[in-house]
RNA sequence: GCGGUCAUAGUAUAGCCUGGUUAGUAUGUUGGCCUUCCAAGCCAAUUACCCGGGUUCAAAUCCCGGUGACCGCACCA
C-alpha cells in the first residue's frame, strides 16, 4: 500500500487531517488527529507503557512544553541546533554555509563556530553564490527552536524540541522522591516543537509532533550485567544487515553490551506487536556524522515504506552529557549513589516518534481485497480505532430496539460502533476501512434464541455467537497480548 | 528557502487553452422505499471553483501577488 492511500484514508476516515485547513495562512507542518486517529494512537500508546514503561518497571511523567532558556543553555541546543546558514543577495537561495563553503574551497569549518569565521573565509576566498554567481549574504544563524516570550516583558523561553529535557532536570527530584535506584527509566510521551525549514508528507516532518521517550539513568560501570537480558535474548534482530538474536549482537560486538541489548530486544517486542512488519524493518548504526551531538553511539529503528525508509526511534547512548550539563548549569548535583559508589549516571535513551510510527502501522496494514472488492485495514485488533460493530440486519421487527440495547451492555468496555442505516455489506465495508475486526449482526433469530452473529474483518467469516458469550468471546481477541 | 508541477464538493475528476454553462460526472454522505448478511436497485436531499488584487460589460477560465500540496535540491536530535 502506498502513501498517497493512506493519506486517502487518513482524510476520508477521520485518523488525521491538516491542521486549520479553512485558513489559507495556517502554516505547514501542522496536523490534527480525528477521532479513529486519536483512538488509534491511544491504543498504540497503551501498547507502549504495557511493553516499555510497565515491563521494565519505568516511571512516566508529564513536564511542560514552554521550558526556560537555561534548560537549553545547558542542553546544548541554543548553540548546536541550529545551523549556520547563508543568502544569496541576488537569487534568494540558501546554503548551509559550512557545507558551501567547503565545497567552494575546500576549507573546513565546524558548524558550531563563530559566524563571523564563515564570513571571513567567503570574503578571503572570494566566494559567491554557487547557483547564480551572486554575492552572498552575511552568514546567520537559525535555531529550530520556537522562542516563546513570556509574561508582559516577554522574557525568552522554548518549546521543547525534545521531551527528553524534562526528564533530566526532574531527575534529581524523582531519584529523591520515588526511591530510585539505578538502573532507573523515566518515560514521558507528549508534544515537542521544531521548526522546520520546509515540512514534508503530512505526519513524517511537522512542527509539533508527539514523542515518546525514554531515558535510561545507569552506571556506566554496570553496563554488562546480563540478568535482564536473560528475558530477550533469543529476539531475532535485523541489524546491519544481519539477522541476529540479541545475545548474539553483544558477543559480536554489533552492540555494545549487555544492557543495551536488553532494551532493544524489548523495543523490538514491542514493535512486533503494532503490527508493522518486521521484515521491513531494521536497526541501523550511525555513523560519526550522522549522529546528533550528543550521543556517543546511536542506533535508529528504522521501517521502510513506499516512501523509502523512515527513522521510527532513535536510541542514542548520550553519556553523561545532559546531567553533567545541567549540573553545570544549575548547580545543582545530579550524583547518586548506586550501591556504595557515587556516580553521576549515564543516560541511555529511546526516543520513539509516535506520528511516524503510526503512519507505518497504517501503510502496512492497509490491504486492497480485489477478490472482496474492498479496501481493509488489518490492524491488531487491540490497537483498532473501534473494536466492534453493533448492526442490526434491518431496523424494523424490533431489531433496532434490541440492537441499541445490546450496545449499550457493551460501549462502556469496547470502543463500539452503532450502524442501523444501509445496506450491511456497505456498513461492513465501512468497518473494514476504520480497522474494526469485528461486527456483530442482529437479526430475527436474535429475537428468538439471543444469539448474534458475529463476523471477522480479515476473514469475513460469521459464526453465531450467544449474547451470554459475548463478552468472553470480544475480550479474548481484543485484549493486549502478554 | 530555491526550482519544477499543481490547487473545482468528504474523495476523484470535467470545464480553463478559445472569458458568458443552471459549473457537469463518478463515488461518498443523509433521509425514504425496497431488500433482509457482504459496496444491488429506485426516489429525494446534500456539498465545490484556495485567498487577495487587477483586466473586462462579464473571470473557475486571462494577468499579478499570497498560501498550501506534490516532486527534486537542501535540511532533518
Amino acid at each position: 500500500m502506498n502513501y498517497d492511500k493512506v493519506i486517502k484514508l487518513a482524510l476520508e476516515r477521520g485518523f488525521y487531517f491538516p491542521s486549520c485547513e479553512m485558513y489559507n495562512n495556517s502554516p505547514a507542518g501542522f496536523w490534527e488527529y480525528g477521532p479513529n486517529g486519536v483512538s488509534l494512537k491511544n491504543k498504540f500508546l497503551e501498547l507502549w507503557r504495557r511493553e516499555l514503561v510497565r515491563r521494565d518497571n519505568m516511571m512516566e511523567i508529564d513536564g511542560s512544553q514552554i521550558m526556560a532558556k537555561s534548560v537549553f543553555e545547558a542542553s546544548g541546543h541554543l548553540a548546536s541546533f541550529a545551523d549556520p546558514i547563508v543568502k544569496c543577495t541576488k537569487c534568494g537561495s540558501t546554503f548551509r554555509a559550512d557545507r558551501m563553503i567547503s565545497e567552494s574551497c575546500s576549507v573546513v569549518i565546524p558548524e558550531s563556530a563563530d559566524l563571523v569565521e564563515f564570513d571571513d573565509v567567503i570574503v578571503k576566498n572570494g566566494i559567491v553564490c554557487p547557483r547564480c554567481q551572486g554575492a552572498l549574504d552575511k552568514t546567520k544563524k537559525f535555531n529550530m527552536m520556537f522562542r516563546v516570550g513570556i509574561g508582559p516583558e516577554g522574557e525568552d523561553a522554548y518549546l521543547r524540541p525534545e521531551t527528553c529535557q524534562s526528564i533530566f532536570v526532574d531527575f534529581p527530584r524523582l531519584y529523591k522522591t520515588m526511591r530510585g535506584k539505578l538502573p532507573m527509566g523515566v518515560a514521558q510521551v507528549g508534544k515537542s516543537f521544531r521548526n522546520e525549514i520546509s515540512p514534508r508528507q503530512s505526519l513524517l516532518r511537522l512542527r509539533e509532533f508527539y514523542q515518546a521517550e525514554i531515558e535510561i539513568f545507569c552506571n556506566p560501570e554496570r553496563l554488562h550485567d546480563a540478568s535482564k537480558l536473560e528475558r530477550v535474548k533469543d529476539v531475532t534482530l535485523h541489524i546491519d544487515n544481519r539477522e541476529i538474536t540479541c545475545s548474539e549482537a553483544v558477543d559480536d560486538g554489533v552492540l555494545p553490551n549487555e544492557f543495551i541489548a536488553y532494551y532493544v530486544g524489548i523495543l523490538t517486542e514491542f514493535y512486533q506487536k503494532t503490527g508493522i512488519s518486521m521484515e521491513r524493518s531494521r536497526f541501523r548504526k550511525l555513523g560519526e556524522k550522522e549522529k546528533a551531538f550528543y550521543a556517543s553511539v546511536a542506533f535508529d529503528f528504522e521501517v521502510e515504506t513506499t516512501i523509502g525508509w523512515l527513522e521510527l526511534v532513535a536510541c542514542n547512548y548520550r553519556t553523561d552529557y545532559d546531567l553533567s550539563g545541567h549540573a553545570e548549569h544549575s548547580g545543582e548535583s545530579f550524583q547518586v549513589m548506586d550501591g556504595d559508589q557515587r556516580v553521576l549516571p549515564h543516560v541511555f535513551e529511546i526516543s520513539m516518534g509516535i506520528d511516524r510510527s503510526l503512519y507505518c502501522i497504517l501503510e502496512h496494514s492497509l490491504m486492497e481485497d480485489d477478490e472482496n472488492n474492498r479496501t481493509v485495514l488489518s490492524l491488531k485488533p487491540y490497537l483498532a480505532p473501534r473494536h466492534v460493530g453493533v448492526l442490526s440486519l434491518v431496523k424494523k421487527d424490533g431489531l433496532r430496539e434490541k440492537t441499541d440495547s445490546i450496545h449499550e451492555d457493551l460501549n462502556r468496555k469496547y470502543d463500539t460502533f452503532l450502524d442501523h442505516a444501509g445496506a450491511i455489506g456497505r456498513r461492513y465495508r465501512r468497518l473494514d476501512e476504520v480497522g474494526c475486526p469485528f461486527a456483530i449482526t442482529v437479526d430475527h433469530q436474535t429475537l428468538q434464541d439471543d444469539t448474534v452473529t458475529l463476523r471477522d474483518r480479515d476473514t469475513m467469516k460469521q459464526r453465531r455467537v450467544s449474547l451470554s458469550d459475548l463478552d468472553d468471546t470480544l475480550s479474548e481477541s481484543l485484549t493486549f497480548p502478554v
